[in-house]
DNA sequence: CTATTTCTTTAACAAATGATAAATAATGGA
DNA sequence: TCCATTATTTATCATTTGTTAAAGAAATAG
């Protein structure tokens, strides 16, 4: 649970008594590579902080698959509305490489905020941060092409290597031979636009 | 300030004393058409509701202006990342209809959650809620087509009859000229797709 | 290791959007 | 009210992305 802590602690500084209130919540588990952690229709009953592996979350779109969000080591996964709205979602959580997670209780979780006001700090200022990246994901979504996001995501992950290229193309809001095409480009000319 | 508690209230029911205290980082402003509320590269110092008008967030992508966000009557404004980090922002908020609006000076707002664990509550809240509200964005502008979110506009909004067509292209991430053709087709025949 | 399935690329054509220019329409200030 | 400015629409052509189909490459199960 450690590398869970280092991570929170950039947040927010936590005692040792804290950190074994969030301890309680928490529990580690295996996943496997194409295994849905939480198939499409449940409701959330956790966060996940995904210390190995490649997992993601997506969902339908007239039949068509969608990948909303890439998780690496070190990130946070979460179906966020149904978290908080404790309805069924219309996304799933899917295995993309073996890895491990931390598996957080949210219900107990929430819990411990009237006892610990600094955990609720904490959490928070996970929400501010999560805020601010998709604001920045929106700009780029909206103001910039298929082929800058690409040339974005090149430069700022390991996720080209690991995830299937479709998954990508859905998640820069692109077909899978559109995505082909814009990788064609990069080949010869190396050019961002 | 009644409107602003009210619309607090919706989120985290707050007692007199806190109240008071939010009442003390607050002030009322009026404001008036086309005003640079807070201008590009100032560093956000306020949290703002809108108790009527309308105002934008805008920001400069290669000499265009992009409308990134419009606010109603009711609805809260900030230039969030500005805000958090203490950074000058790429973005301004201008006025686009005379109105008036609660100030609120974040960093003594912020300072009465060591406090008021209630009010960081609230604050927690909100941003909870304006998380969701991205997501949702997210997903409207990366899967429907500028057609069907122009006739979501349509559909959600008094906005269309209050600010010029520009700004609502740059907003939808289509130029002028696009939306002006997005609409002719609404003229004769109102589909969506 | 081979067969089958899945993934990725390529091609051809269609549809949507962008860029530029020009014509109208609407607005605001003197 | 009239003029000047700003906003909106229309037209034309270029570019990007979508759609469908098919071929080639890679991964996986038996």
């Amino acid at each position: 649970m450690q590398d869970l802590f280092d991570y929170f602690e950039q947040f927010q500084k936590l005692t040792e008594v804290e950190k074994n209130a969030i301890s309680s919540t928490c529990k580690i588990i295996e996943v496997k590579k194409h295994e849905i952690l939480e198939p499409i229709q449940s409701t959330s009953k956790n966060l996940y902080f995904l210390k190995s592996g490649v997992v993601r979350i997506f969902y339908y779109k007239d039949e068509n698959e969608v990948t909303e969000y890439f998780a690496l080591a070190g990130d946070l996964v979460t179906r966020i509305k149904s978290l908080l709205t404790q309805q069924p979602s219309s996304k799933a959580i899917q295995v993309l490489e073996n890895g491990a997670l931390v598996s957080i209780n949210a219900h107990k979780f929430f819990q411990l905020f009237d006892t610990y006001p600094n955990i609720e700090r904490l959490y928070r200022l996970l929400l501010e941060s999560a805020y601010l990246a998709l604001v920045e994901r929106i700009e780029s979504i909206q103001f910039y092409s298929a082929k800058e996001r690409y040339a974005t995501l090149l430069n700022d992950n390991q996720l080209i290597q690991k995830v299937p290229l479709k998954h990508i193309a859905s998640y820069l809001g692109i077909t899978q031979v559109s995505l082909s095409r814009i990788r064609a480009t990069f080949q010869t000319n190396s050019d961002t636009k």
